[in-house]
Formats: C-alpha cells, structure tokens, sequence
DNA sequence: CGGTGTGAAGCCTTTCACAGCA
DNA sequence: TGCTGTGAAAGGCTTCACACCG
C-alpha cells in the first residue's frame, strides 16, 4: 500500500471516511460545531491527529470553537471524490459476492451496484435483489454503458486474476479484491483487497501475545 | 492500530498470513525452498520486505539457498498462535453474517464457526449451514462451552456496542467487527475492522487523483 | 479562555547496500 | 557464487506542545 505524489498522507486519507461517518451523524442530530476532541472520541482516535488530519484539507476550523459538521462533511467529500456516484459491478455470486449484492449500505453511501456478473452458466439470469445475473462476457458492454467505475471481485482465488484482467480491460477505473490471493493490475487502476482470514490471523497473534504480554490495539 | 510489546511489529505481523498463504501454496506443489525474491513475487511485496520480516522470526534461512517452505510454514504459524484452533460466534445473520457463515474459508484455516447468534426471535433456530440459529441470550452459555475465542460482529450498527460488550462479557478473546461503527473494547481484547463502505471511499480517493496526478499503490 | 493549526521531536516502517556464510 | 541477515539511512506517521486567534 504505497503512496500517491497527493498532499494527503496515505494514513489521513483512509481516515476520512471515518470522519465523515461521525460527522453525518452529528449533522443527523442537529449539531453544528464540533471540536477536535469530540470528533476524536467518535471516531475512535485521538484529538492530535484529527487535528492533523483536518489540516490536510486546509483551515477550515475556527478557534475557540471547532469545525462547521455541514462544511467539514462536503469538504471531505469534496476530497474524497464523493460528489457523484460510481457504479459498482460485482463479479463472482458465490457467498460472499450475493452478500454483498443484497447489502444496502453500498448503494446509500454513493456506489450503487448495477451489474452482477459470474462465469457459471448455471447462474445466468437469476435474480439477486433487483438484478439478474449476467454472463462475465458482457462485462465490457456493461461497464461502457452503465459507466462502472469500480469492480468487486468476489470469486475463488483461482479466478482472481483473469477477472481482474478483465475488468481492467473492460474499462474500471479501481478495484477492491475480497478473494484471499494477491492480484496485479496496472498502476494507474487502485486496488483494494479485504481478506477475512487474514484478519482473523492478525487477531490471533495479538490474542495469544495479550496473555503472557501487555496491549496491543484499539480501534 | 497501535503496537504490542512484542518484537514482531505490527506491520510484519500484518503480513505473515500473506507470506504464509503463498508457502502454503508452494508446500502444495512439492515445492522444498523459496528465496526472499520468489516469495516477494508471490506475495506482491519487495524482497528486503519478505527478509526483514522473516528475520524477526528467527534466522531461519540458508545464504545461498533460500527458506525451507515447510519449516517457514511452521514457524509462521506457531508465531501467529495458528497451532490450535480457534472457534467463533457469528452475532447477526443479516446479508453477511449469513454469507460469513456459509464461507467454507474460515473453517479450513483454523477458525470453525461453532455458534451462531441473533436477537431476533424470528431467526431463532432457522439452519444455517450445519449449524443452527441462538438467541443471543445463550451467548455466554456457547462461549464457554464450546470454547469460542472470536467473535465476528455483522449486526447493524447501533447493536454493534452492545454486542462487543456481551462477547467481552461472554469471555470472547477477540474481536472481529464488520458494522460500520466504532466500537471499544478492553485493551486486552484485540479488536480488528472491516469495513467495506469504507473501502470504496478510500478507492474512490486513488482514483480520482489517478486521472490528474500519478500512482497510488499496488497490494 | 478554548480550541485550532503546526513546527519539531520521536517512533515506526521501508529501503538500501553489503558483510558474511553455505 | 548466491542469497540471507542486518546495520544504517531515508521516509512517513504520530504525538507533543504551544503560538495564535476568535
């Protein structure tokens, strides 16, 4: 995970988000201002670094006071390249990828799924929420007319690879890899991957190392 | 995510699953040992990566040979505490907790799901898998019995609080969370996230600065 | 006075480059 | 000779601490 030539630290930009989160929910219960302190405890970090972090995106805070929660939350938008939607195509509807299909937090938070693709005949057409699975043949006709930005590959590590081909030739614009193998696309094309097993390895050596040792993390 | 007393930093520890996938696959094709450079290619890192953090386990190459596959397997795993396995609770079998309870990748590297819990009555009992359906309420009762170390969170977030306050309760070592929330948890309970609106937030960044600017990362 | 914005210090991580061993 | 193991350098991130402003 190396860094862009961008004025935001690789480490605030994955933060933001994070950020916005706590901010919209301030902004749904009516608060206008909010200080580093508090957006800290919401967020789960400390007030040094929201700090830091929020200046990154210019000095959009007022002494004495805080940050506007309206402002600071179109700004970090703004940042974030939020402003309009991009559609998302999932590839591979074993599991994981009907999962992902079915969950609306995708679709509420700017990244509507408009296109569910998969290689197993025996799949094609069948409805998934209010889609019908395609064949991975269309994928590029799908992505030039449904204007996909982003694709989910959510298919056994084996196939990962081709898909990622694919979709890059197709025409998205980045990825986020859920299938536990390492993938490489161009540089240009951002990539993302989620491995659930990894994660559950992590929390393993801090569990074993919290008995006999001292503390490891928060979040 | 700050660090443990441990001599293996965080950022190598990170990475242990990823080299020890790819050794695992090599083991798989009979293959006896792998230089720094072939496994960096397999796990998409840079060779002075893949020695330095293997070094933090111990000295167990051989100059002019590279690592014996089997033995670096066994080490990775005793430094991650994968010797045993580790039983999990799924909380919540909405979309994902039930995609998370079908996904065989759990179960096959040491993590078999043991239990799977809601609050909702109308769940109660409902087959998942070869598993069925418990009231949240049977919670402690499940973890102490069958000896469950993780729990996995896929509830909606404002449960999220609460059920990492019961698992806490229950005797669960650590903590994996999918709700799009921030939760805390004692320090001496490990405690990871995923979450995948997030994800795509952070895609959404890369790539709009891909267009105007230079190259972000490679995983 | 309260809270931001930010240089500077400290810590962690990555990369380099090469000595040293099989 | 080939490749590991590792000091040292470089770079990035976090934390500190306080000047400064509303």
């Amino acid at each position: 995970m190396a860094g862009a030539r961008s004025r935001i630290p690789d480490a605030t930009v994955a933060r933001l988000p994070l950020y916005r989160r706590s901010l919209l929910d301030l902004a749904g219960r009516r608060v206008a201002t909010v200080s580093s302190e508090q957006l800290a405890e919401m967020a789960g970090v400390n007030a040094a670094k929201v700090r830091k972090d929020l200046s990154y995106l210019g000095s959009y805070g007022t002494r004495g006071v805080g940050y506007d929660v309206q402002f600071l939350v179109f700004e970090i938008e703004r940042k974030l390249g939020l402003t309009t939607e991009s559609p998302v195509v999932i590839v591979g509807l074993g599991n994981l990828g009907q999962a992902l299909a079915n969950y609306g937090g995708f679709q509420e938070r700017g990244f509507p799924i408009v296109a569910l693709v998969d290689a197993d005949p025996a799949k094609l057409g069948q409805p998934i929420g209010d889609l019908f699975v395609e064949s991975i043949d269309d994928l590029a006709t799908a992505v030039a007319e449904r204007a996909i930005a982003v694709g989910i590959i959510a298919t056994p590590a084996q196939a990962a690879q081709e898909v990622a081909d694919r979709l890059v030739a197709a025409g998205v614009r980045s990825i986020l890899n859920f299938a536990p193998t390492v993938i490489s696309v161009p540089d240009d094309v951002p990539l993302r991957k989620v491995d659930l097993a990894t994660e559950l390895q992590i929390l393993s050596f801090y569990q074993q190392r919290e008995r006999v040792d001292v503390q490891p993390r928060a979040s």
